[in-house]
DNA sequence: GTCTATAGATCGATAGAC
DNA sequence: GTCTATCGATCTATAGAC
């Protein structure tokens, strides 16, 4: 069990890259044997159910990931102001300064997969637990959740923009942008 | 030359959306040929380079209707406000209240496509245009790059949500967030 | 110009040797 | 547990009848 875990997640992040580079239907066996370096074999061995439960674990891993590092830290840190920027400390880490593309996002767009509900969950999950901390930081419950909103759809955007143009600076400087809009309170003027 | 005109745009159209909704990879000849209700010889009469080209011209497609419809609009309009505000109205009506997808930030998250150079032109006309009508409507010229970019990005997040959520209105709030965002002048403490 | 038939490659998945 | 061999289905693309 602890030996199939320590083995099952470098495979899993393998997959993961590939899913991303290719989206679901671009993912072919051929390209996930190429990347884990393991045979159809044993990829069916570790997924008996095939590439949807790939998929599936998959983006169940990064649920996990975000939940424990991001979601949590968000409504539990004391002082909530650094939940927050702790939260963007990890999302740009995590995108790598916006190299890398939000699966979540990616299997938003090309629909037709079965993950709906798992999709929906995770920017669901986000945005509750970021609207909590900016409310905690004092701002209005309203505008907390429209913050929470805006800034969770837009990364998903920066991510997008920063890979048409293969310009890294453009997810950081949107990031940088969130943080100025969390620090001044000029949006209630409406 | 007219007629092939007038019969090759509706057929661009439906396969347009089958790109929309499955992807590059996913659009299978299969799904061409049910959704423009013509057989793969006649495909292949229309597109002799097949599905590339194909999606080459859906894409450059794409490209015409913004520059027309959004692009142009946003650099001529005598009042720059007016031409801001047609911008707001021609993407709430494109990406049908943010029901339908962008092509674009689909295949630029979809990656590994021949079709870089495209994605990146539409995405920074677009933001050239806006910066250009955001600055002559008084902001100063840094803030109005700045806030192009938020809003172009921001565009492509708000689709990305609404479509993960199934939720439009998402999409919606955006959208009327970015208006407010341009009339109140609060962008200037930082 | 539209269709059907089909080629050749690759797809996801399985079987069975080791 | 890992591999190779192979299945049937589907893929993109072509050929040729009408």
């Amino acid at each position: 069990m602890t030996s199939s875990r320590r083995s099952r997640d470098p495979v899993l992040q393998a997959i993961a890259e590939v899913f991303r580079r290719h989206g679901y239907e671009g993912a072919s066996l051929s390209r996930l044997t190429a990347a884990t370096g393991l045979g159809k074999g044993s990829l069916y061995n570790f997924f008996p159910d095939g590439k949807e439960q790939m998929a599936a674990e998959v983006l169940a891993h990064i649920q996990c990931w975000f939940e424990a590092e991001i979601f949590v830290p968000l409504k539990e840190t004391e002082g909530p102001l650094t939940g927050i920027e702790s939260m963007f400390r990890s999302t740009e880490q995590y995108f790598q300064s916006g190299q890398r593309i939000c699966l979540m996002g990616l299997m938003a767009l090309d629909g037709e997969t079965p993950f709906g509900t798992q999709i929906q969950a995770y920017f669901s999950d986000w945005q509750a637990a970021l609207a909590l901390a900016i409310h905690s930081s004092g701002k209005l419950k309203e505008e907390s959740t429209d913050l929470a909103e805006e800034i969770v759809s837009g990364i998903q955007g920066a991510l997008v923009l920063a890979h048409a143009q293969s310009d890294a600076g453009i997810f950081l400087r949107r990031m940088q942008s969130f943080r100025r809009r969390l620090a001044f309170p000029c949006g209630e003027l409406q």
